[in-house]
DNA sequence: CTGTATCCCCTCCGATACTG
DNA sequence: CAGTATCGGAGGGGATACAG
């Protein structure tokens, strides 16, 4: 099954967009997945993921201080974005095995990235912090500082 | 560990706590720098800004569809992370410019990665999208054709 | 032109209680 | 074990007005 292109939706970068002039921000579906991909849980449960299947308990654990009401809700997305895929074995007590999906573990990757360079990065960040507990720079040498 | 690592600060990656453990979301100020660089505006500011030096009001209009208030609070977020350089002349009319910092060059582009693959996975997504409208898998208890 | 200040709605998210 | 339902505080973010 070779299919080119579900649709004449061709694949658009942002930076061609801008180039374009077109609205990104607003009614942009892929703002979502951003957002979910991103959010405060989603970072950690896709990582987590990565690393293999986890039960739901395992994930809340593995986590830790993630409210069953929030973790639920992350999969939920990530599982409706086709990101995370989710069986529920029919037994007392209930079982329900988490894992990504091929989609996921692509988003997982790209998302990694910049979580493991933001973690590499944070003591220039936090330098950049402690100078700004000083008052705004003069900015232009040739006229006076405000 | 072959090297003692001159800085008292050791970057470890996300996945790396997670082996050990540890806490990651709460008490993290790395979160904090994730959520400026994936806000709703901060990504879009960001991949402008790639393009090369921008004025507040070039910013607003590039964009489109921020207010005044949030474009000003995501590049004071940004600046102060050390991700964007702000430059005051002291004229009337005032004229500020915004660009990247090194650090800030490096973010955007992992933050762009991501924000095009999302773009340009939106097809696979939008299909589950679809299937989400039907009610939840029966989920079988053994193995069943899918 | 480049912001700040104020108001106010709306969403996020934790806490708690309850269900299958 | 694996969720759902409801409440309520905190903060994100738009609209508007105003200042330097």
């Amino acid at each position: 099954m070779s299919r080119p292109m579900p649709d004449d939706e061709i694949a658009v970068p942002l930076s061609e967009q801008l180039a374009r002039g077109d609205l990104l921000a607003k009614n942009c579906p892929s703002r979502e997945v951003l957002k979910h991909l991103t959010s405060r849980w989603g970072v950690l449960v896709l990582i987590v993921l990565e690393r293999g299947m986890h039960r739901f308990s395992e994930l809340r654990r593995t986590i830790g201080g993630v409210s069953e009401r929030m973790l639920a809700q992350t999969l939920q997305q990530l599982e409706n974005d086709g990101m995370v895929a989710r069986v529920a074995y029919q037994v007392v007590p209930p079982h329900v095995e988490y894992s990504l999906t091929p989609l996921g573990r692509e988003a997982t990757e790209k998302v990694r990235v910049l979580a493991d360079w933001i973690e590499m990065s944070m003591p220039r960040v936090s330098a950049h912090w402690d100078r700004s507990a000083e008052p705004r720079r003069p900015a232009e040498p040739r006229d006076s500082a405000r």
